[in-house]
DNA sequence: ATGAAAGCGCTAACAA
DNA sequence: TTGTTAGCGCTTTCAT
């Protein structure tokens, strides 16, 4: 292993102080002959600045921690894909947190960032509660929530007309003489369940259809399996003519347990994702999905997080994302 | 934003040095009444040791760099997942690189972890090279490669057996007397799709076939599209009965281009991926794919680097993933 | 068991 | 433009 090399070890090479190395490094002097010999030793000995020493000392770590559900699911992969690309050309290092399912994950991994290992915090969580957000404004440094919970968020925020979304699926279906629609959802404690049950209710409520609530199952994960779990629990799924899926896993897992039953889709029964993840056009049939661009939320948010790292003064952005029926084959 | 709370304001509120506050921190000490103040004081004033003060001073990040070649192909999304779990009990954090598709790519990324923001980094790439491996050799800190191509590294690695892999699916395809097989490969620059391509010569002769080399085809991105592209160039289609694809995208992108053709997958021609991931149960048919386990590497890789950062002296670990083909519908 | 103090590598204020 | 120096928050040696 190379000998570590510090500022000390480029000025004493350059012959000059560890300040005009700095500065060179940092790009504040512009002198010709001098910065050219920094720059050679430099080069030759591989200098690299310090990260520690230097996040210490100006008190920012040049590092941005990206706080994840879980990387199951394509639509965070898609939203990983878009920070990594907003922060792409920017000097900031992106951390990934681990699964953050559970409130107490959340808060876990909030605390932790007391110790000043992130300039700035883009989180996406299913569960909100108000000690997360008592958590949140706490903090010391900026946040940027995609699709949060919270009423009168005190943070720039990126968040889906979930309602919209279920909506626009419903009306489809209707427009399509499909009335009789089994709302697929996931996990009821989540918040995007909970968004979309709404819709759904509003939506169907809108079509003047009675009571329902009693068309909505709830998966126990946002995965496959548990969407077939559900389904194989329902006794009269042919009196249904449309599924609408919480998200592209479960009508994943829909359209597999469909197929098993020798249903045909969209004959028989059609079918409508939410997301529109990567997954929509490799499914047989492709599946029709309401897409929240979730890549793009994801650069999104790390615009507006370099925003307020550059001006933290910045009044508060929130941003609404129209959501947009891509049409396929299922529906 | 609440007052920044560091070591002293610990100490002054528990009335003693901070040398003291720091042993509790760190479980040095074993008085009662002290501790019990102390601990109280880090409590109240929700305390957090600053990671780069920690880190400036005993030169460790308490940070993992995960360099990968990019978030698309679901194999590093598993990948990924593993490494999480990995780490997930210990004290590392885990750093994400952006895309690491080209050499140049890899390079600079290698080169900044120069800055000492991480003490270790598990490095899964596409591309090869001398510069690569000899900048490899120059970092202060333990690598852990997956899948790398260095012939006798100096560093821990997991590998797969890829020629093996391919020779299980070209047998498996064989054994089913299907004997026409198209062998779908990516960018041929790149590691993986040299050392599959290998394994498909070699057990196309154990088979007595001439000249496999004609069989082959390089999709110019392990993706959907890129197979389509690569497919719809090909005259004399029927002539094969079975289709090997690099990996589980490009098998996708062939299941969506043979269905367009209304070619009947397997009855027609058979299909076998590569990697086995989420996808492969969500296609259909479902893919029968050469499973090389990418979180369990994920995960060992992470295993591996702990174990090295907790003794640099272990002796080099070489594993060999072995593959298992996961037989489905599609083959 | 506890405290005093040095110093990790860097930036920035101040002086020259 | 360049150099000197204090100090960011912490760990650790040495002394008590």
């Amino acid at each position: 292993m190379a000998e570590k090399v510090t500022l000390f070890a480029v000025a004493e090479r350059a012959g000059v102080s560890i300040a005009t190395v700095s500065r060179v490094v940092n790009g504040l002097t512009t002198n010709g002959p001098t910065k050219e010999r920094i720059r050679r030793a430099i080069d030759e000995l591989g200098y690299e600045p310090n990260s520690a020493a230097r996040a210490l000392k100006v008190n920012a770590s040049e590092q941005i921690c990206l706080a994840l559900p879980d990387l199951n699911n394509p639509v965070y992969q898609a939203m990983t894909r878009g920070v990594q690309r907003g922060f792409k050309l920017s000097k900031y290092r992106l951390m990934l947190s681990p699964s953050l399912l559970t409130t107490e994950e959340v808060i876990l991994q909030l605390k932790s960032l007391g110790r000043n290992y992130a300039d700035g915090v883009i989180l996406s969580s299913l569960v909100f509660d108000e000690e997360i957000e008592k958590i949140l404004s706490t903090l010391r440094i900026p946040v940027v929530l995609v699709g949060g919970a919270i009423n009168r968020p005190k943070f720039d925020n990126i968040r889906v007309d979930s309602e919209r979304g279920v909506g626009m699926a419903v009306d489809y279906f209707f427009s399509a003489g499909r009335k009789k629609i089994l709302f697929l959802n996931g996990p009821w404690i989540t918040n995007p369940a909970k968004r979309r049950k709404e819709g759904f209710l509003e939506s169907m409520k809108s079509h003047q259809i009675m009571n329902p609530e009693n068309y909505i199952a709830n998966a126990k994960a946002f995965n496959p399996n548990a969407a077939e779990e559900v389904l194989s629990g329902i006794k009269k799924l042919n009196q249904f003519s449309a599924i609408l899926c919480a998200n592209d896993l479960l009508a994943a897992g829909a359209i597999k347990f469909l197929s098993k039953r020798k249903m045909k889709v969209p004959d028989d029964i059609a079918v409508i994702g939410i997301d529109n993840t990567d997954l929509a056009e490799l499914l047989t049939p492709t599946l029709t999905s309401v897409d929240f661009k979730a890549e793009y939320r994801g650069e999104l948010a790390a615009k507006y997080l370099l925003e307020r790292l550059e001006n933290p003064n910045l009044p508060i952005k929130k941003t609404i994302i129209e959501p947009e029926l891509i049409i396929r084959e299922s529906a």
